[in-house]
DNA sequence: CCTACATCCTCTAGCGACTAGAGGTGCAAG
DNA sequence: CTTGCACCTCTAGTCGCTAGAGGATGTAGG
């Protein structure tokens, strides 16, 4: 068994160094044991677990929907009824997020292409920030 | 002159109350005169100002690009580049989040069109977010 | 004029999810 | 043995607000 150093966790699972403290600290992550000078001492379920988070938050999920999600992975017997709950309730969200962007790309795109280059008194985008009135799309 | 107090500012321009003296304690909002009992008392252009603010917060600029943007409007001699390049780096952003959103929608429907209802260790909502090999779109 | 009540004031602390930095210790190579 | 990197703990900062305490002011009704 050779010890995995939180350096060397951080690289194989791609979470920063000050991170995983981080989870360590707020119970997401069980605190490894310690080699004789204090430092941390992985094992590989750790970084299989450290993987599994940050592929999580790049989903955008919050850290409580990952304690949960955690909590399932550790006990492959339940229901996975949660666990699809919590994805279903994610992608809902990306969703709406999305519609919420294309509307608000318009709007961009309104701004930047009535720019006349000019002086800022002539200045669509300064223009439509000011009156909201002018927007196309009532998405806020 | 009839005095507008912090209420019905933040009425008129859709910024709650206690945001918009947190846009004053920043500098955003110049602090306003005061009434004989110390509270606040604006004019009809911080009303304009609060709903510039907040529909450039509305479109996602943050708070710098907001100063720099308010800075134009209050010189409309200026050349508005700044401005187009604001709106435009604005743009890119959101074309890149939605794009980052699209890939992420389709993993989670594959997430959530895989979960058979049945157990944690038949459940791919769990099994993808443990291994990240499974993803179809290299978006992370 | 008095009372009730909404609204206002300042100040501090908290949110989420980290990130940065200070000040110190451990460890492996040259 | 010394250099230098990686590690340790701790505190404080980030962003853009939001919540709450504890008190002052303004207004409408009686």
């Amino acid at each position: 068994m050779k010890k995995i150093t939180i350096g060397e966790a951080a690289r194989q699972s791609g979470v920063k160094v000050p991170t995983v403290r981080y989870y360590e600290s707020i119970g997401l992550l069980a605190a490894p044991s310690r080699s004789e000078g204090n430092q941390r001492s992985f094992e590989p379920a750790d970084i299989s677990r450290l993987a599994f988070i940050r592929h999580a938050r790049e989903l955008g999920f919050e850290i409580d929907a990952i304690r949960t999600l955690l909590t399932l992975q550790d006990d492959p017997h339940q229901s996975c009824a949660s666990a699809d709950a919590i994805a279903k309730a994610r992608l809902v969200e990306v969703e709406q997020r999305i519609r919420s962007l294309m509307a608000l790309k318009a709007e961009l795109e309104i701004m930047v292409e009535g720019c006349g280059h000019g002086r800022v008194d002539q200045c669509r985008v300064i223009e439509v920030l000011a009156d909201h009135g002018q927007c196309m799309h009532p998405h806020h």
